[in-house]
RNA sequence: GGCGAGUUGGCGGAGUGGUUACGCAGCGGAUUGCAAAUCCGUGUACACCGGUUCGAUUCCGGUACUCGCCU
């Protein structure tokens, strides 16, 4: 392991924030071990799936060796069960930028990198019950058009409306504090770390490159007790919770139950683990032109 | 060797004498609070040869291959 990175690490500033970003299977975290050992941090989680207790193996969280050996933060600190989004990840990042080591963030969910870059609206948190209510409209017929019928004229003008997801929030949003989606981000407060304060790198990992990590790096999960892991989370595991989004969890739970042998399993890992990493490069792509893209073979 | 069925884009799978489903994968994109989520866009493919026809993926004949049954 020694010598990973070696040129990039050396050409870091020593005392700056540093952000690490790059699509799944990349080799973050071999990038943000070896800046921690040879600079001195603390490896920070950017990941929205990696701050869950269950699923550790599945969500390629550090080993515990790895966060005895290194100061870590964000992993694993939030229950499977709990909801959790970028505003509690920002909420729960701050205490970590105010004192501790130089913190080394590293992740792969763009949202998070983007919110504490450029700032995030400082919209209230949403009721479980306004959650629940636009949950169940949105399953009814027409639920979509009827949700975005009652949205404020320029919320429902900026917002993909046929997107549910970006629907429902704007009116959440607009339901619980009384104000549009669009005037909460318009006041967007200024970010936690501006971008200009930190080194920010990105792992420029092509399709033909990492696919082949990616199965390997499943075949590795299944080695470390990825199906251990599974049956541990048997008994509580729902298909709404909010860990079960991680990739793999809903397929290891079919296997589980014979409802598909070990080679889809498999395939379907490999797939989707594939297709989100696309999402992640075309995000990196239009919204990280400032950021440094390093070669993630430079090792 | 005989009889029967079949051959549609990378895969699965509809269908039609003229306007060429759809699903999956792939590729491109959006994305300011469930983001490993959610959503948008993107493919003239019809085994081969000949015939019929104004026009054949679609009709007829032959060839090749595949599968099944029979000797």
């Amino acid at each position: 392991m020694t010598g990973a990175f070696e040129t990039v690490i050396g050409s870091v500033p020593a005392a700056d924030p540093v952000l690490i970003a790059g699509p799944t299977a990349s080799g973050k975290s071999a990038l943000a071990m070896g800046l921690a050992r040879a600079q001195g941090g603390r490896i920070i989680n950017a990941d929205a799936l990696q701050v869950f207790a269950d699923w550790r193996i599945l969500t390629a969280r550090p080993s515990a060796e790895d966060e005895a050996a290194l100061p870590h933060g964000l992993y694993g600190h939030v229950p499977g069960d709990e909801a959790y989004s970028v505003g509690d990840w920002l909420r729960d990042l701050a205490p970590l930028l105010e004192d501790g080591p130089r913190p080394i963030i590293v992740g792969g969910t763009g949202l998070y990198f983007t919110a504490l870059t450029k700032g995030l609206a400082d919209i209230p948190a949403i009721p479980a019950e306004i959650r629940a209510e636009a949950d169940a409209r949105l399953r009814k017929k027409d639920g979509l058009d009827d949700l975005a019928a009652e949205l404020d004229p320029e919320s429902r003008d900026r917002v993909d409306l046929s997107n549910p997801a970006r629907v429902q929030r704007a009116w959440e949003v607009l339901q619980t504090t009384g104000q549009g989606i669009a005037a909460w981000q318009d006041a967007t407060p200024p970010p936690l770390l501006p971008l200009e304060r930190t080194t920010a790198l990105v792992l420029a990992a092509a399709p033909d490159w990492l696919s082949p990590r990616i199965e390997t790096r499943f075949d590795a999960m299944l080695g470390a007790g990825l199906l251990d892991e599974a049956r541990a989370n048997r008994a509580t595991w729902r298909p709404d919770l909010p860990s079960a989004k991680a990739i793999g969890a809903a397929s290891a739970m079919a296997y589980l139950e014979g409802r598909q042998n070990l080679a889809e399993f498999r395939n379907n890992v490999v797939t989707e683990t594939r297709q989100y990493a696309k999402r992640q490069r075309t995000w990196f792509r239009s919204k990280f032109n400032a950021w440094r893209w390093i070669d993630p073979d430079d090792r």
